[in-house]
DNA sequence: AGTCTCCATGTGATTTTATAACATTACACA
DNA sequence: TGTGTAATGTTATAAAATCACATGGAGACT
């Protein structure tokens, strides 16, 4: 059963660009914000674990907006606010993160442990996949000690184009 | 994103937090806007110049209406395209950067070669400052060699505390 | 000069994104 | 069982960005 389960549709596959079991990352995904909740007392409440859901499903960088509307298919309030809480609750626990060039969310790949994460973004089909990165390690971190300044989280984006949207153009 | 905003005085230089001569830095900021727009053949208008001469003044990081409220102070359009287009004039061409997590605008330090630059800052006073990075050359670019990902653009803003409000805070 | 064209600007309306403010409900727990 | 707090619902509004179309002005060409 299943074996064939999840060919993505098109050639581009939004989880870094990648093909994937989509059902296992789902309920992995799932399972593991449940335990991180449970581990630090949060309440993952209906409307947060359903739109940690529409992110995972979707797979894909999502507006407060597009959210909003499948919340009000699937019966709760349909008042951006009830989006939005849900959201920033999401992203202050590590479970969802902003892409703030799109000014959409999208759910993480590995809630588990906390990093920083980057990402790359194909301005073709929209894509996103998410990547580490350690810019206090680099020039930007050299220029923080240099000045004094503290940082306290760090936003990387790279817009460009993505492996499917590139081979595409080639064609 | 306006009105409170005299957090910051004397003390906390916005330029890369540091004091400097800030009428040598204004003319020659704009001396180079008008070379590099004379040498590419670009029309250095007078809403163009007037927006970058804002966003030089204040030195740090304004919003879109902010702008338009000087534009109109000083006889310009006040409708929103006004401050949109000479924005995105301004940004395509290198002369100003979007500060994607305020929604904000800044001039650019160093107009004339090209650069990838990296922003930090202040949650505190919203200051801002320009810094350089290479986040192609750390773990990211890896990530996107590994992919098949084409980096054209990066985003690198880093959030925290600045030399002036830490010490603040410590006081 | 004239006039043609292109680009930039002006303006009104609208869309998209995000918050404020306050009432109501659900939950934790003494 | 009451009592305080956190979460949700809802109305209204603010803030950010774009659309669509009219007007104007600088350069290119005759």
């Amino acid at each position: 059963m299943t074996s064939d389960s999840n060919k993505l549709d098109a050639a581009c596959g939004p989880l870094g660009f990648a093909q994937h079991d989509h059902r296992t990352c789902m309920s992995e995904a799932l399972a593991a914000a449940e335990a991180r909740c449970a581990a630090d007392g949060l309440r993952f409440t209906p409307v947060r674990r359903k739109v940690f859901e529409i992110l995972l499903q979707d797979h894909r960088a999502l507006g407060a907006y597009a959210i909003l509307d499948r919340l009000r298919e699937d019966g709760f309030g349909s008042q951006p606010p009830v989006a939005y809480r849900a959201l920033d609750f999401l992203v202050v626990n590590g479970l969802v993160h902003k892409i703030e060039r799109l000014n959409a969310f999208i759910a993480c790949v590995h809630p588990s442990h906390s990093h920083t994460p980057a990402f790359m973004i194909c301005r073709l089909c929209d894509a996103v996949a998410e990547a580490q990165s350690s810019p206090a390690r680099g020039a930007l971190g050299d220029a923080a000690r240099a000045t004094g300044f503290r940082i306290e989280r760090t936003v990387v984006e790279a817009e460009g184009v993505c492996p499917a949207c590139v081979n595409k153009a080639d064609a």
